[in-house]
DNA sequence: CGTCCATTTGACCAAGCTCAACCGCCGTGG
DNA sequence: CCACGGCGGTTGAGCTTGGTCAAATGGACG
């Protein structure tokens, strides 16, 4: 059997998943099969809308997204990023509102995935599903990370933890070794997302800069002690591998 | 159709997984068997340790458990609270360490489940694997609700919000209109799951009485205005349903 | 060239932390 | 049966981190 779309098209999703595990075939044509029409957005704008109906995840194709709540207070809370081969908006599959919003923060390309596709995925695919099923285990934990870092560590050892897992979880895609990036996120995501105001971040930020641990250029940042910012914060990559031994064989 | 296991030994997971959905016959057996020993733990044990080798998930069958984690700095971070029904410990699935500590709340027990015979039951059980991701995808979407409570509300609304979502969680199998529960933490357990110490907790918790929102005697909890608190704070109850419209027909 | 938005900086403020002491309850051992 | 010790809760005084408010700078783009 082969792939019934030609390399060019083929999903980041089934990308992500064979960097766990190889897939066969058909496991590869179902997660293609299951997923719609590409869509493009443009930075900044809207996929879902917290608290608006939904029926339908979204795979990641390019660029980055996040997901973000409006607290009743007003401000927002940034809780994940997305990247390329991520499965968003899974809160839909509990719920038919979303509870979060969906928001490019570079342009970028989603498919559509219709939860009732999923859900025959999962239930003719096993192995996919446990797979899945893992995925969404270490998204789990990502939160839990994140929620660690807003809950008990300073603003410097937040900013760091966050920029030494977009590190990790760059390296996934890009294979080399990579020590720096361009951040797409204004100082004022990055304090939506950890639980600071964007004056604080700023200052954080030209802390780190002058005690050596970064260096910035524009919206490049340069991570220049990456051992002494892993001791300082406890950071654990989480991205690099998946475990799949538990997994039945092919079916 | 009919349950395999008497009603005194059903298994507290397939009790509410059969919540959301009814399960077949086989579905209800093949959770039973799933599920291996029943052990006891008394308050303060610890199940599972951070950092530790596991090769197995389990069931709440009994009591409270919490899961939490220990920042660099020193402190802990409590992550979630697990109630009867729960599947715990889940970043097994993705890894072969523990990412957090599983901590006994209360006296409670527990059934193991190793990660294979999970995976046989998601590859086998199509209905259940979608529901068991729904399950994982709810639980992300209450780590984001504590996230956004940790990162952008102060003391009083983050307090409210865990109260009202352990009202919540306990109508789930109470049934009946609860407003009061004994609540088995400590104070500094509330200051660890809430990012605040437990100083603060306490001056917190006067306040809300002192403001009428909350009545206290002994660990016994009396919410007061709960619709009140609801609009302070913005709550969402996510423990009511789970949508299962998307899961495909019996197999 | 002007507008918009992100970044930067300063002065001041306050929510929550630290440290420290004290109380009250309960289980335990003499 | 009572003294002791430990833990959880309560309270006070002073401090720190990060927030608020406000204004200036600077780059990108029409």
């Amino acid at each position: 059997m082969m792939f019934s779309s030609p390399a060019g098209t083929q999903s980041a999703l089934s990308m992500r998943l064979s960097h766990y595990l190889p897939l066969t075939a058909a496991e590869a044509d179902a997660l293609e099969e299951m997923q719609g029409e590409r869509r493009r957005l443009i930075a900044g704008e809207v996929l879902v809308e917290a608290g608006g109906p939904i029926d339908a995840l979204f795979v990641v194709q390019q660029g980055w997204f996040h997901s973000s709540t409006r607290p009743v207070i007003g401000g927002r809370q940034i809780l994940r990023f997305h990247y390329p081969g991520d499965l968003i908006g899974t809160s839909s599959i509990a719920w038919s509102r979303a509870s979060a919003s969906l928001t490019a923060v570079s342009d970028g390309i989603v498919t559509e995935v219709p939860k009732a596709k999923l859900g025959r995925l999962l239930a003719e695919h096993g192995r996919l599903a446990g797979l899945l099923y893992a995925v969404a285990a270490a998204e789990n934990v990502a939160l839990s990370d994140r929620l660690t870092s807003i809950g008990r560590m300073n603003a410097i050892q937040r900013l760091a933890t966050l920029l030494l897992d977009i590190l990790a979880r760059l390296r996934v895609t890009a294979g080399g070794v990579v020590d720096s990036f361009d951040l797409p996120l204004t100082q004022t995501d990055l304090g939506d997302a950890l639980g600071l105001t964007k004056v604080h971040v700023n200052r954080t930020m030209r802390e780190m800069e002058m005690r050596g641990m970064i260096s910035r250029s524009g919206r490049r940042i340069r991570v220049l002690d990456e051992a002494g910012l892993v001791a300082f914060t406890g950071f654990v990559d989480r991205h690099a591998e998946i475990a799949t031994d538990w997994l039945p064989a092919c079916a």
